[in-house]
This record gives C-alpha cells, structure tokens and sequence, in this order.
DNA sequence: CTGAAAGCGCTAACAT
DNA sequence: ATGTTAGCGCTTTCAG
C-alpha cells in the first residue's frame, strides 16, 4: 500500500495542502515546513498519485503521439523530435501506434481523451473520416503532423508534398525516362493525394500524357509495395522510371526488382521518398525524398505546447521543405556518383 | 463541458450505479434500464473518465512498453507483437522511448506507475542499474524483453544471445577469416555482454587467440556504430572478418566501409545481428542473425497478461532462437549467392 | 435488480 | 503562511 499525500501530511505534522503546494512547487511555503514535508516524502518513498492528480486538476503534463505507422522510420524520427522538445519544457510523450488502422486511431485517441493527455500530435489515417471530436469536446489540442486533415483547421507541419512530388517526377524525366510510373500511397491521406498530384502536374508540364497504367495505388506499407511493384512489371510496356511514394513501399520495391533482375537505373530509374541511413549503402545508392522527420516533429511539439498554453488564437500551418537528394539509383546521365 | 455519468443516469431516469454497471458490462442490469443507459450514452456522446474510474477501481487496460530505442526496427517489431496480443485481450498500448538513456528510462517507469498502467513490458538500458521499485512498490507487473535485469528476477523474454553470437563467429572462422572482430554493444546490457562472450567462446574453441584490439565496444546505436568501425579500420592490422551486435550499427559500419572502398565480402566477411527487410536488398547482401522480435512482442505480452490477471507464481524466462541467415556479405567460398 | 451513500488521492477555495 | 473543507467522476458496498 504506497504512501498517500495523508501519511506525507502526518509524518511532517503539517496538512495535506501544504504538502500539496510544496510538491507543486508553489512559492508561499515556510523553508521549514518545506523541508519537513521534502524529508517526510523522502522517507515514505512518497509518489504523487496520477490518475488522483489529474482528476482533481484536469490536467496533465503527459502529451500523446498518434502515429500511423511505428515501423517506419520517418514516424520514429519524428517522434523523437517531438519528444526531445516536450522533454525539455517538462512534458513527458507516450506513443501509440495507429498501425494505418482507422478503428485502431480512434481507439487511442479516445484513451489519449480518457487518461486526459494535454495535448496529442497526430499523423491521421485518413484527412476526412479520422475524427478528433472526442479530444475537442474535453478541449485537449491537437496538431496533425505529416498529413493534415480536411475535416478541421488544426495547427499542421508538413512539408510541401506536391512540389516534392513534382521535382522528384521531373527529375526522372530529365534523365530520359519516357514513362515514369508511381507507386502512391492512400488517397485518404493528403501525403498520398499530393505526391501523386506533383507527379501528374510534372507530366503535364512536360507535355507527357498521364497513362493510368502507370498509376499505382498502394497502402504505405510494405505488403502493397510489393503488390504495386510485381503489378507495373506486369505491364506490357513497363515503366522505365518509378518513383515510390514512401520508405517502406521502397523497400519493397527493391526486394522485386532485384528478384527480377531489373538494372537499376538503366532499365528503371528509381526515386523514393524518404531518405534513410541505408540508402546510401545501397549499390546504387537510392536516389531520395529526403524529409526532415526530426524537425517535423520538434515543430509539432511547439505548435502543440503554445496551443496547451493557451497561446496563438489561430490555426498555424507549418510547411517544411522536402530535399531531393540524388544518387545513383536515378542517375543514367552518369556524370554524378 | 463533457458529459458525466451523472448526466447520463439523469437522463436514462436511472442511478449513477446503474450506468456504472451497464458500462462495465455487468448482467445484472434488466434489459429495459440497460437499453434505456445505452440510448442516453450515444444521446450525450458520453466517454467515460479515464483518471476517475483508475483512481477509483485501481486499475486500467493500458500496458506499458518501454523499449530502449525506438528507432530501432528492431524494436518496433516487437511493440507491434506487444500491440496485437494486449489488444486482442482487449488492452491497449502506450509506448514510451527510454533512447538507451537511464535517467529518461526511470521517468518513464515513474510515469507508468503515476499513470497507473495494467503492466509494463521493458527492455532495460541497464541490467544492474535499471530500477523498477517504482512499479513494484504499486504492485505493477514487469516483463523485460530482449534483455534481462540482474538486480531482479522478473519473467523475460529473450534469444540465446551466447549462442548466437558463438554461431555467427564460428560461421566467420569457416570462411577462412582470421581475425575476426566484433563491435560489441554496452556490456552493462545482457546482450551486448552476451553476444561478447559468444564471440569469445567461438575463438576460444577454435584455438585463436582473442586480440583486444579487435573488440570494439560501442553504444548499440549508429553512432557509436561510425566511431568503433573506424577504430578498427586505423587498425595496423585490420580485422578481415566483422561481427557487429545489432542493426543501427550495422548500418553505420556499411556506410564507413563503402566509403573506405572495402571490398566486402573479399577484403572484410561482415555478419549483423538483426535481419531486416533491407538486408536482402544490399550488394552483396547481409548476413545477418534473424531474431524473432514480433514473436518475443508476442510472448512478452503473454507473460505480462497472465501476471496482471495473477496468475503463475514464479519468474519465468522463455528463450526463443535467433537463426543465421547466410547471405554474400560474409561467404567467401562463393557456392551460395 | 436497483438506488443511496461513501470515498479513492488529490487540489483549490476559502478561512484564518 | 497554513489549515479546513469540499468535491473532481467514478465504482462499490450496503440496503432494500
């Protein structure tokens, strides 16, 4: 049976509030009292009694991640961001992993409500049917990271996933690709929507006609990378550059293509989001989307702990800038490594 | 201002226990009065409160998994085997990132206690200085997953380690390597020290003398990782067979190596611990010992389950297998791909 | 089968 | 500066 704030009380012969103010940190304490309570807590192996706390105060200083995807290491990048920053003002960060799962978001973000978290940073499954209204109605903010949602004007990070998607296409076409393929991610997400909305605005620009063939909707994940990939070389006239929408669904591609001995970039030049520690150990090196998932998520917790303080009235929206970095995986020019 | 229970048993004409144990789904509420609870919940978007019901009954369906770097894939595996088989059970997961830094890991114990979590599933930065009288003192279950803890004798999940590392050396040796060295992780972790001492074991066996110059001791993360490559790479003698203890640093050691221009497998035979989906995809590609992460997620949420519902008395410690995946990067004789 | 009442550990309002 | 009191939302005896 671990000590209450009653037993810190009586050990230090003073009442529970004073305990209380002391263990708040709250100025108009006696140095004596205060150090009569700090010994007793001491000695006790005292411990605050959250769920008590935050009853009574309705408030936390725990704030929640809602990523859609833990494996994939964009998230995880940006989740330490977020929590590097939280840590350092006195917020603590607790993560749930959404999995791309609709039922499973709503899941957390009902317990992010329930155990009254002071603020949740979310990259949403979906930009209109995920919900947030069990967090509005107890007032706990939300900043959506990564994607953004249609349904409200929340505070957003994100970078600029259209003009990403369109320089990574273009770049494909100025090395000689005559059809460029892509793998996209979920048009229920806006990173999904955009890319390819870059992809198709960079073959209109350069008067290429838009072959849905060669449009290839996949789920961010590796299973449907693998599907998508194995499905374009299917085509009777498959693509002879590809840019991949995600990380993951990159990996998979890889695994095909090199089962199916396709010479990378001579028969397919390859372009993914998301750069990554391996893609440079690749042979060829992988050419990248390279997203600054860190600062992302710093960004995030900033937005979000201005809003848990009450600051800045109006929705604010973040955009990031997304680096193509270009190595061999998309080079046929040759005169770069 | 959200709905209480108060405002629902108003509304449903009935006592707040009433609504209570209708929540609770208790059958001892006549179908009239239950409906007539269930209509007034979805009438009022009613949710109930997270802090008061665990201050009250001293318990929730949350478990916790601390992991020590969820940067790792590694590590996400096996939260997402923790995941499926708590949420099956019907609780759910929040998950907080201990970075290998033990003053981060011991809030986040403390938070889990404060927070009054089911269970907690760690995988400690240290195995003699991580404590968990936090939790013990609230009676809260621990299991610990990929490393143990010396300082208390808690279920566990783990692979043979020894073993593994003994296996993945001796396959260095019957390539023909001669001297074979390894980067090792923190020895104040069992694996790092384990997987050391396999190392040692399989010299030993083979009648070769251990060189301390070519133990590298380094951090389990990429960094850490950059540093103990080069180290041995300005060695006079440089190693021609390499054992590296995990992933991250795996990927660092290939990106030091193929900037030094080593020929791999030929000038260095490179064995990781940790496959991953990108290993297949490398020239040449990895050899690497596969361990089962989603399945010791699996287990380790068994085992912490059965505690939280009290059940088996005493520790127990289950041990999967890690298996040598063979692949270019360490075959010298050349009869594989 | 249902309701009334007590109280979990803590903090905030009010007194002093 | 400190103590007293009330009550956060919920579950759980205990009566009926």
């Amino acid at each position: 049976m671990p000590a209450s704030i009653r037993d810190v009380a009586a050990r230090a012969n003073v009442s529970p509030a004073t305990v209380s103010r002391v263990l708040n940190g709250r100025e108009d304490v006696s140095t004596v009292l205060r150090d009569r309570v700090l010994a007793a807590v001491d000695d006790l192996g005292y411990r605050p009694y959250g769920p008590a706390r935050s009853l009574r105060s309705r408030a936390t200083t725990v704030v929640g991640v809602v990523v859609s995807d833990l494996t994939n290491p964009f998230f995880t990048s940006m989740v330490r961001g977020v929590e590097d920053t939280a840590q350092q003002r006195g917020y603590s960060v607790i993560i749930a992993n959404a999995d791309e799962d609709l039922a499973k978001e709503k899941r957390y973000l009902e317990i992010a409500a329930a155990e009254q978290v002071a603020g949740v940073v979310l990259s949403p499954a979906s930009s209109t049917r995920t919900s947030i209204d069990v967090l509005a109605e107890r007032g706990i903010p939300v900043v959506t990271v990564d994607r953004r949602l249609r349904t409200a004007d929340l505070d957003s990070v994100t970078v600029n996933n259209h003009r990403a998607g369109r320089e990574a296409t273009q770049h494909l076409l100025e090395q000689g690709c005559r059809r460029v393929a892509i793998i996209a991610g979920p048009t229920q997400t806006t990173t999904g929507s955009l890319r390819l909305a870059g992809y198709r605005a960079a073959l209109h620009a350069a008067g290429c006609a838009v072959d849905p063939a060669l449009i290839a909707l996949a789920d961010f994940r590796i299973e449907g990378g693998y599907e998508a990939t194995k499905a374009l070389l299917r085509l009777r006239r498959p693509p002879d550059g590809l840019l991949i929408s995600n990380n993951l669904m990159t990996i998979a591609a890889l695994e095909v293509l090199s089962t199916a001995d396709i010479n990378i970039p001579a028969d397919l030049a390859l372009v993914g989001f998301d750069d990554s520690r391996w893609a440079k150990a690749l042979r060829p090196p992988l050419t990248a989307v390279a997203q600054p998932a860190y600062q992302m998520g710093e960004e995030a917790a900033l937005l979000l702990l201005d809003r848990v303080r009450g600051a800045r009235p109006n929705p604010c929206h973040v955009t990031l800038t997304a680096q193509l970095v270009i190595r061999g995986s998309s080079l046929r020019a040759g005169h770069l490594a």
